[in-house]
DNA sequence: TAGCCGATCCCCT
DNA sequence: GGGGATCGGCTAA
């Protein structure tokens, strides 16, 4: 975890710093886990502790002291297909160091299935000390860095080397923290202000609105204290959900295709709508992903 | 609203 | 040394 007692005020930073490089600095040292120091936590509604999830209760519920209502490691030991649609409803906790907690609902994953996946970091097996994580117990987090700015993070599944890459969330606690969170990363300070949709409609913006970095790399979903997964409520039944290509990954020739990414249907907080894979789910087609 | 494109640097080969 | 599981600003329609 970060060690917030040694920031420099901004204003004096601009001063020895050209803008650019400013910038970069002022979004590392957000992207780092900054425990809330920075996040007013007169600014946001605290939010209740996790309740008691009463008669819902299931073996998924991990019995850890305080979070009685967190799913536990049976949850993520799936394969990584399953556990990407399981994810979809539920709802992702980030406590920062002052306590505020950020939630999301989960409405777009990836499912990333392992060596054969020619999409995947762990393709053809590489082991590399970056993608660790995914050879890890499942539900173990792995947070690597892209384009030399953002974060993606993904939950290792059950399978060596499968993983589920989070992509999107609909933000339901905590959101002016996340608009600041933001804020903070992006470029120029003088920004306009974020609409909701905004705050976590893709992989890097919901690791920058829930301040996920490469220090939660490898951490445990089942265990960790700043970082953990509920059972979304169930009221509606079981959501419409969409299997599309994945995005981003236009050069592994057959395995772009594969519908392995999956949304709920309708979800105004997804990053990327697929009209003609929701067409093929309205016209009845079985999809593709039974195949894996 | 969609499409284009530059930013930026770690990681892998 | 090259590429990338992204993002956001800008422009055109």
């Amino acid at each position: 975890m970060g060690s917030p007692g040694s920031r420099a005020p901004l204003d004096q930073l601009s001063r020895r710093m050209g803008q650019k490089k400013q910038r970069l600095l002022t979004a590392k040292r957000h992207q780092a886990p900054p425990d809330g120091a920075q996040i007013s936590s007169s600014m946001e509604p605290r939010m209740a502790p996790p309740t008691t999830p009463g008669p819902q209760r299931s073996i998924y519920f991990s019995s850890l002291k305080g979070h009685p209502a967190r799913l536990g490691s049976e949850f993520f030991d799936q394969p990584a297909v399953p556990l990407a649609r399981a994810f979809l409803g539920q709802v992702l906790v980030r406590r920062l160091g002052d306590g505020t907690e950020l939630r999301g609902r989960i409405v777009e994953t990836e499912a990333y299935l392992g060596p054969e996946d020619q999409a995947a970091h762990s393709r053809g097996g590489r082991r590399t000390p970056r993608n660790r994580g995914m050879f890890m117990r499942p539900g173990t987090l792995y947070v690597y860095l892209i384009y030399g700015m953002y974060f993606c993070m993904n939950v290792s599944s059950r399978g060596d080397g499968a993983c589920v890459l989070l992509r999107a969330l609909e933000p339901l606690g905590g959101l002016e923290a996340m608009r600041q969170l933001r804020h903070t990363v992006r470029k120029g300070a003088a920004s306009r202000a974020l609409k909701d949709r905004e705050l976590c409609s893709g992989p890097s913006k919901l690791c920058q609105a829930l301040a996920i970095d490469k220090s939660f790399d490898q951490r445990d979903l089942a265990t960790d204290e700043a970082v953990w997964l509920e059972r979304g409520p169930s009221g509606s039944g079981e959501p419409a959900v969409v299997a599309a290509a994945r995005v981003g990954i236009g050069h592994t020739g057959e395995w772009a295709q594969k519908p392995l990414r999956f949304y709920i249907q309708g979800s105004p907080w997804v990053s990327v709508v697929d009209r003609a894979a929701e067409r093929d789910a309205q016209a009845g087609h079985r999809p593709a992903y039974e195949d894996f």
